[in-house]
DNA sequence: GTCTATAGCTGGATAGAC
DNA sequence: GTCTATCCAGCTATAGAC
C-alpha cells in the first residue's frame, strides 16, 4: 500500500513538474512576444511538446493565463514580503515602492497581466488572486506603520506608485525617467498624509 | 477648369467623409469590443460596406489604428485647450486633470490607444502624434503658471494623474473611487512643488 | 469604388491511434 | 500522456468582375 501511495505521489510530483515547465515556457515566450502574442502552438514548441498535449494539463488557454497569473502573483507576494533592510517605517515604505517598481519594469507582461486587465475574456480565479490580496494587505500595514490608516490614502498610494510605473513602462521602457522619482514621490506623499507637523491646510479633509 | 477643380474638391470631400465614417464605425465598435477586438469584417459591416472596400481607404489595419489615434489625439487636444472656467492657476490645473480623467474614463479604449502601448506592432505616425505633443506642451504651460518649471515635476505630474486614471480604469471601471481623489492629489502635488511657504525639507532637491 | 469570391494563414480545440 | 491528423472558425489581404 505504501508502494501505491508512493507511486501516486511520484506521479503527482511529475505532473506538477510538467505543469510548471509549461508555465515556465509560457512566461518565457510572453516576455518576448507580449502578453497577447501567446499561442498554444508556440507555447507547446517551446515546452518541447505538441499543442494537444497542453490540453492534458490545462483545460483552455484562459486556464494557462490563470496559472501564469497565480505564479506571478505568488512571486510578487514573496518578493514584497521579504525582510526589509531598515526598520524605519518611511524607508520600508520607500523600499516597497522600489521593489514594486522593479518587479513591474522587469517585465511589462507581468505588469499587464497582474495590474491591468488587457486580456479580453480573462478573469483570475480566486485562488490565483489570493496572493495579490495578501500583498495589498501588507501595503496597508506598511502605511499604518507610517501613521496612515485612511482608506482613501491607501488608494492614493497605489495610484501614485502605479502611475510612476505605468509612465515608465509606457514611455521609457528600459530607462529610469520615472522610477527615479520614487523617493521624492514618497516624500511628497508622506508630507501630505502625515499630520505630524502643524496642519498645513485648515480645510477639513476627512472621508 | 473651375468645373474640374470643383469636381475634384467634391470628390475629395466625399472621400474624406467616407474616411471619417469608417473611423467613426471603428471607434464605435472598439468601444464595445475592446481595442484588440477590432476586426475588418466587423468594421466593414458596421460601416455599411464590405471588408475589401476598407482597403480602398486604408492600406492596412495599422493604418486604421493610426487614423483612430489621430482622431482621438485631436479630440483630446481640443478638449484640453477649451477655455477654463477660472483663471486661478491652481484651479486651471485641477480642471485640466479632471478633463483628462473624464476623457480617459469615458472610454477605456481611448486611454489604451493614446496613453498605453497595448497594440502589438502599432506605432503612431508623427502626424497622428503631433496633437499629443501639443497637449503635453499645454500641460507644461499650466504648470509654469503655478510656478512649476522643473522637468522632473512635469513627469511627476503626468505620473500622478495617469496613476489615478489607470487605477480607476483597471480596478473600478465606471466608478469614481480614484477619480474623486484628484483634487486632493493636486493639493498634495502643489504643496510639494511650490516653494511658496517656508522650505519644509532643507535637503537639496534640485536636478 | 464597390462588390463576390477566395487565397493563405493562424488561432483554439478535438478525435483517435498508440 | 503523447502523438498525428484534422476540424472549424477567425483573421488580413488580394484578384478580378462590374
Amino acid at each position: 500500500m505504501t508502494n501505491i501511495a508512493a507511486t501516486t505521489d511520484w506521479r503527482e510530483a511529475r505532473r506538477r513538474s510538467a505543469h510548471n515547465a509549461i508555465i515556465d515556457a509560457a512566461w518565457s515566450l510572453v516576455r518576448e512576444e507580449g502578453l497577447a502574442g501567446l499561442s498554444l502552438r508556440d507555447l507547446a514548441r517551446r515546452a518541447g511538446i505538441t499543442a494537444p498535449t497542453v490540453y492534458a494539463y490545462f483545460d483552455s488557454k484562459n486556464a494557462i493565463y490563470d496559472a501564469m497569473f497565480g505564479r506571478a502573483a505568488t512571486e510578487f507576494a514573496e518578493r514584497m514580503a521579504e525582510p526589509y533592510g531598515s526598520d524605519n517605517p518611511r524607508e520600508v515604505l520607500a523600499e516597497s515602492a522600489r521593489r514594486f517598481s522593479q518587479f513591474c519594469t522587469n517585465s511589462q507582461a507581468h505588469y499587464q497581466l497582474l495590474f491591468q486587465r488587457t486580456i479580453p475574456g480573462f478573469e483570475p480565479s480566486p485562488e490565483s488572486y489570493a496572493p495579490a490580496v495578501r500583498s495589498l494587505s501588507l501595503a496597508r500595514e506598511r502605511l499604518a506603520l507610517n501613521g496612515i490608516t485612511k482608506a482613501r490614502h491607501l488608494d492614493m498610494w497605489t495610484a501614485l506608485i502605479t502611475g510612476l510605473v505605468d509612465q515608465q513602462v509606457s514611455n521609457d521602457p528600459g530607462g529610469d525617467r520615472w522610477t527615479r522619482l520614487i523617493d521624492e514621490s514618497v516624500d511628497m506623499f508622506l508630507a501630505h498624509c502625515q499630520p505630524t507637523r502643524a496642519v498645513r491646510k485648515p480645510t477639513s479633509r476627512r472621508t
